[in-house]
RNA sequence: GCCUCCAUAGACUAGUGGUUAGGUCACCGCCCUUUCACGGCGGCAGCGGGGGUUCGAAUCCCCCUGGAGGUACCA
């Protein structure tokens, strides 16, 4: 049997975390098994059903890599396409489908009109709450005659579409991570398949999509479990093949609770502003709810495809933890060769406006050097301007708490090794690395100082604060130029 | 209220009847070091509670507690 499997959004938002995984799971089941992974996008909803986040969710997902073989495709303009032979992808364009079937239940007597108004059926369930009863439709137009229908209809009253639901016995499926799980049907009213404005409602249109695209297994959340026996029942009353079920547990905010913006970003895209690699982000949400018995943390995608295991998944629901997903991605962002780490340096240093756009090969030479110097020390992309506009602006920004604590204190001493390091550095002819931590040392030797005393004055002399690289090799890559220029600048400025 | 799921350190997890309960993040300490990082070494910290079953339970069963989800003409 070969692997099908789906991630099926609705539309009513951007792609948030939750949703990622659960993409994430699904593609990754379906590359392990050599299977396929479709989208399939639920816009069922016609209130909050929005073209933008549409595209929010195809980005999404494109942004994490995580290709699919059927589904909408997305140009490079926004304009939306299609592939696969199971389509479309979207339900709205898919109701005449839907209709076929529904028909076949109302013909088969498996399904009726009821032309009850929700004030009454909400008045119903605010009764039945009040009584301690399980909120259930109580089948009132179950057995309604031909001409009763025929005298709503000519009212003008749009009825919705129930599956009568026998109520005999109980509906049991093996779920892949949950196990038994086991509904009392009893429990279950009749439910609207068909909402009063024709289209049909998620639980419906689900199983004929699910049925109809041939999916092998459904990979979802764990809030739809209780969706399950219903969407069971209309497999069994059509006679189509039940998939396997895998549900997933959720992913819950720092405080326990369901993931929301109350806990901060929970949008995808809000990750990619915040300076996130998705490749780290993949592997956090990966481990997040699955774990090889190695213990092992960093995964590269293919070795993701390799090991991923839906069978292994925890059945627990996750706290999602930033603090975890930071190391990763400042594991990835070390990972990354230079060559790859400039290209992403320079196109955040680009819209911090610290390098102009269309840059030579000699200018991405040059900066080279400086990324360098820094890569390791990245956590956030958005780190990467304040690390180094120090090294790119002409005027740099001191830190008065740092100016403070290392040039006027012991005004005195600084001024003085200021000065003569800089007539130093004047008179020096090779400006490497090498040839500035020998000056420098020698310099501390004869005058019987501790290193620390030139080190400091001048790393805040030429950057403007204590954090920095390595200071003989910033130097360096500085220029003499700029070094002495700063150099007097600072003692201009300060003494 | 009713239904369903879940329960190992602050967080993610390994563990399927006998382990000094293992790993990762975070945190703390030490080392490396001109700063900040990186890296190395070490440490703190856990089986929610109560009953069973068993020679023996983190592991199996029951109850309680706690958490989550559902209870829609939303998905």
């Amino acid at each position: 049997m070969t692997v099908r499997v789906r991630f099926a959004p609705s539309p009513t938002g951007f792609l948030h975390i939750g949703g990622a995984r659960t993409a994430l799971y699904n593609y990754l089941f379906a590359k392990h098994t050599n299977g396929k992974f479709i989208l399939r996008i639920e816009d069922t909803d016609e209130l909050r059903s929005t073209d933008e986040s549409v595209l929010a969710i195809l980005y999404g997902i494109q942004w994490l890599g995580l290709g699919w073989d059927e589904g909408p495709t997305i140009d490079a303009n926004g304009s939306i396409g299609t592939k696969g032979e199971f389509g479309p992808y979207f339900q709205m364009q898919r109701t005449k489908i839907y209709d076929e079937y529904v028909q076949k239940l109302l013909d088969e007597g498996k399904a009726y009109k009821c032309f009850c108004s929700t004030e009454e059926l909400a008045a119903k369930r605010e009764q039945a709450q009040k009584e301690h009863k399980a909120p259930k439709y109580d089948n009132k137009c179950r057995n309604l005659s031909t001409e009763q229908i025929k005298n709503f209809e000519n009212q003008g009253i749009k009825p919705v579409i129930r599956f009568k639901n026998d109520g005999i016995g109980e509906t049991i499926f093996k779920d892949i991570i949950k196990g038994e799980i086991r509904f009392d049907n009893s429990l279950l009213d009749d439910f609207v398949i068909v909402k009063s404005s024709g289209v049909p409602v998620y639980n419906f249109a689900v199983v004929i999509d699910d049925a109809l695209m041939e999916i092998s297994h459904v990979v979802r959340g764990d809030d739809h479990i209780s969706n399950t026996p219903r969407q069971i029942m209309l497999y069994k009353a059509f006679g189509f093949k039940i998939p396997k079920f895998a549900h997933i547990p959720m992913i819950l905010g720092s405080d326990g609770s369901r993931l929301s913006k109350r806990h901060g970003a929970t949008s995808v895209l809000a990750y990619r502003e915040m300076g996130f690699l998705p490749d780290a982000l993949v592997n956090y949400l990966a481990l997040l709810g699955w774990s090889t018995q190695d213990s092992q943390q960093i995964f590269s995608h293919e070795e993701l495809v390799q090991k991923f295991d839906l069978y292994k998944c925890s059945s627990s629901a996750a706290i999602f933890d930033d603090k975890k997903l930071l190391w990763l991605n400042g594991e990835y962002i070390r990972a990354k060769s230079l060559d790859e780490f400039t290209e992403i340096a320079i196109s955040w240093l680009e819209d911090a406006k610290l390098v102009s756009k269309n840059l030579t090969d000699v200018d991405k030479e040059n900066l080279k050097k400086i990324i360098a110097l820094e890569q390791e020390k990245v956590k956030y992309l958005t780190d990467i301007p304040g690390l180094f506009d120090f090294m790119l602006k002409d005027e740099i920004e001191y830190n008065s708490e740092d100016v403070e604590k290392v040039l006027i204190k012991n005004k005195e001493i600084s001024n003085k090794i200021l000065k003569e390091m800089l007539e130093n550095i004047r008179n020096l002819e090779v400006f490497t690395a090498e040839k500035l931590e020998e000056l420098f040392r020698s310099y501390a030797e004869k005058n019987s100082i501790k290193t620390g005393q030139i080190f400091h004055p001048v790393r805040v002399a030429t950057s403007g604060r204590t954090k920095g690289p390595s200071l003989f090799h910033y130097l360096e890559v500085l220029g003499k130029e700029k070094v002495v220029k700063r150099l007097e600048n600072t003692l201009k400025i300060y003494y």
